[in-house]
Order: C-alpha cells, then sequence, then structure tokens
DNA sequence: CTTTCAATTCGATGTATATCTATATTTATA
DNA sequence: TATAAATATAGATATACATCGAATTGAAAG
C-alpha cells in the first residue's frame, strides 16, 4: 500500500518533470485548449502536444472533452493536490520503510560465518552491528563473571579481551565489581 | 522571475522524479545516514549513492555534514516545502503566462496579408479569430446600413455576405431592422 | 609516514523519452 | 459519399541520465 503510493509518486513526479508539460497545465489553469492551440503557444508539433498530453491524462491530470474535431483539454486541479499531499516527509518516510535493515544484514554476512566472527570490523558502525548480534548471546537476566563473559566469546572470536570491553563501551552490557549482565532493551518506538 | 520559478520548480522535480532519490529521502526524514548505509539499504553501489546525493545537494534538499572519515547526511525539509509551494495551480498559472496568445498570431499569419484576408478558415476556431480582427474595422458606438457593413468588409475579403452573417452568427455583431452595430465589449477579469 | 577505509570522480553503457516526420483514424462538411 | 481538418499513432533519432567498475582523493589510525 505504501510502496504502492511509492511509485504513485514517482510516476507523478516524471510526469510533472518536463518543461512543456508545465506549461501545459499552466495554460490549462486559466482555460480550456486545444491540441493546436498549445501547439501554437509553446511552438511545438501537434503530434508532440499529443504525446505530453496522454501522459498528463493516464495520470489524471487533465481530462479531455471532444468539441468536434476538435479536442478540449482540461485541467484537473484535484490530481495535483494529490500530489502535494504525497510530497511530504512524512509520507516519505513511510514510503521508504518497507525495509530498512538491509545494511545490517549486509555487515553480519560480510563479518559472520556461521557462529564465527571472522574479524571485528575496524569502521565503528559496522562494529556496532557485530556487537549487536554477537550480545543476543547473553541472558538478558542472567548475572556474569568476567570468565563466563570470555567462555561466551571466545565461542565466537578468540579476542575476548577487546570484544568484552566494546560490548561495556558502547553500553550493550554493564559491570559493576566483577559482575556484567547485558543492559535491558529499550523499546523501539 | 517567475519564469525562474518555472526552470527552479523543473529542476526540482527532475531530482525528485526519481525512485532511489524519493527512497533516500524517505530515509533521512528519520535518521541521518552516510553513504555506505544508504548503498546497503538500496542495494545500490556507493558510486551511484554518491551521485543521487550530489544531486539532492545541489537544490539544498539534503545537507552534508563530515564525521571522521564518514559523511552523514540530512534531510532538509524546508526545500521540500518549498517545492511544494511552487506546485500548485495558481504558481503554474503565473508561470506560463509569460505569453498566451501566441496562437491567435499565427492563425493572423497564416491567413491575412497585410489588411487582405487571404481566405476564410474552415475551421470554426480560426474563423472566430479573423473575424475579431474584422471586427475592429468597426466603431464600437457607430450604428451602420447594410450597405455600409458591405463596403467594409470589401476592402478586406469579396464575400461581404458570408462575413457578414459570421459576424452576427457568433454575436461579435448586432443588427435589429437593417441596422447593424458592433457589440459592446464585454471585460476581461 | 604509510596504510586503510569511506567518499568522490571518471568513463562507459544501457535505457528512457522528448521531439520530429509520415501515416492512420476520426469527425464534420460539401 | 468523398473531401478536408484535427488528433492520434508509429517509427526514427538524439539527448539525458541512472548505474556500474576503476581510479583518485582525503582523513584516520597504526
Amino acid at each position: 500500500m505504501t510502496s504502492e503510493d511509492h511509485s504513485m509518486l514517482v510516476q507523478f513526479l516524471k510526469v510533472l518533470a518536463d518543461e512543456s508539460r508545465l506549461r501545459i497545465l499552466g495554460i490549462l489553469t486559466s482555460r480550456g485548449a486545444s491540441v493546436e492551440e498549445l501547439a501554437a503557444a509553446l511552438s511545438l508539433k501537434p503530434p508532440t502536444i499529443s504525446h505530453h498530453l496522454t501522459r498528463l491524462r493516464e495520470l489524471g491530470l487533465v481530462r479531455m472533452r471532444p468539441e468536434g474535431t476538435v479536442h478540449v483539454y482540461e485541467f484537473n486541479v484535484e490530481a495535483l493536490q494529490r500530489v502535494n499531499l504525497l510530497l511530504k516527509p512524512e509520507k516519505l518516510a513511510q514510503m521508504a520503510n518497507v525495509e530498512g535493515d538491509a545494511w545490517e544484514r549486509k555487515v553480519l554476512r560480510d563479518f559472520l560465518n556461521g557462529e564465527e566472527v571472522k574479524e571485528i570490523p575496524a569502521s565503528r558502525k559496522k562494529r556496532a552491528v557485530i556487537l549487536s548480534w554477537l550480545v543476543e548471546k547473553f541472558d538478558v537476566e542472567t548475572r556474569y563473571a568476567e570468565a563466563d563473559v570470555n567462555a561466551i566469546i571466545k565461542r565466537h572470536h578468540p579476542d575476548a579481551a577487546t570484544l568484552r570491553r566494546e560490548l561495556i563501551a558502547t553500553h550493550l552490557m554493564e559491570r559493576e565489581n566483577a559482575v556484567y549482565w547485558r543492559t535491558p532493551q529499550k523499546q523501539n518506538l
């Protein structure tokens, strides 16, 4: 549904993003006009105008009323209003959220080999993704000794010391005295 | 000024009329993002994303903030609002009205030879243009006998009878008993 | 200072499409 | 019914541009 809005919006914008068609719409705001009139007004050939009007009509931006052998085209203001409604940040956000964590999945694919961390990413952001994956190996309500933490990490990567420090530094885990625990999750909105 | 708005609007729409760029903006509504993140999210290569961001940035639709070696891009909502303001019927009308009667001038060029009507257009609309030109040859406040009307018309075309009848039929002139006069102009809005 | 990593720039390629001429279709008129 | 006029369609051409791989730039880290 939102992705329908999305491609709908793209199509509208593609049709509107043309100098000739905007000028046509501009003329049609004040009066209906025939193909020949528009051709003269824009200094373009009738087939070109016909082409533009077809594209505008496919999206309902103009309507056609035959009058004898002449076709009078009129502007449909409603359709333009619908475009304006879609062209807002909130709507764009909705449309984009069809997916969002493709990047995280890619990082996991790149740096994991099954349950093994192939390499600790140098980039902070990528490291954060791996650490988020790693912290899932710990229970939320359990309290661990440092040796337990190291043991669990070592199932996935030899450098337990570095990773343990990173988990604390990124606040994914917390420590008091010699006791470690996983930081309770905060809810997503 | 209005034509600057015009080409401005076309450029904005051309930049917005792209699926990838709309998705980028959609993502950036909720959070700033790096080129790599966007590339992963859209399943496109970084150079492609860079290209899109450049185009968006040229129009001020996004802003860039370097953060270490990573470039964080953010959405500039204001710029989008400006597009919405331009994408209204009134604005389109303003932009189009740089000229408007090119068609009428073309018809006159085609069917007149100086003060002589070369041929009476068969098309109703074109005939109307020629008749509007012809009726200007009459004073507004004068009352004419049929012979006078014919004489004036014959300065421009031999078939005075037909043209006289057309002037009446199109209500450009009126007749009562044997007296003719030019219909008073109604004002334009 | 060298290496590394993210971003950008460059060059190439394929696709989309605005515009034109020529032809066909449809409606009105003689 | 045949001709003329206004649109529409078909086919051709040229331009714009989205996308990619390769090379370059610029910043951070060892």
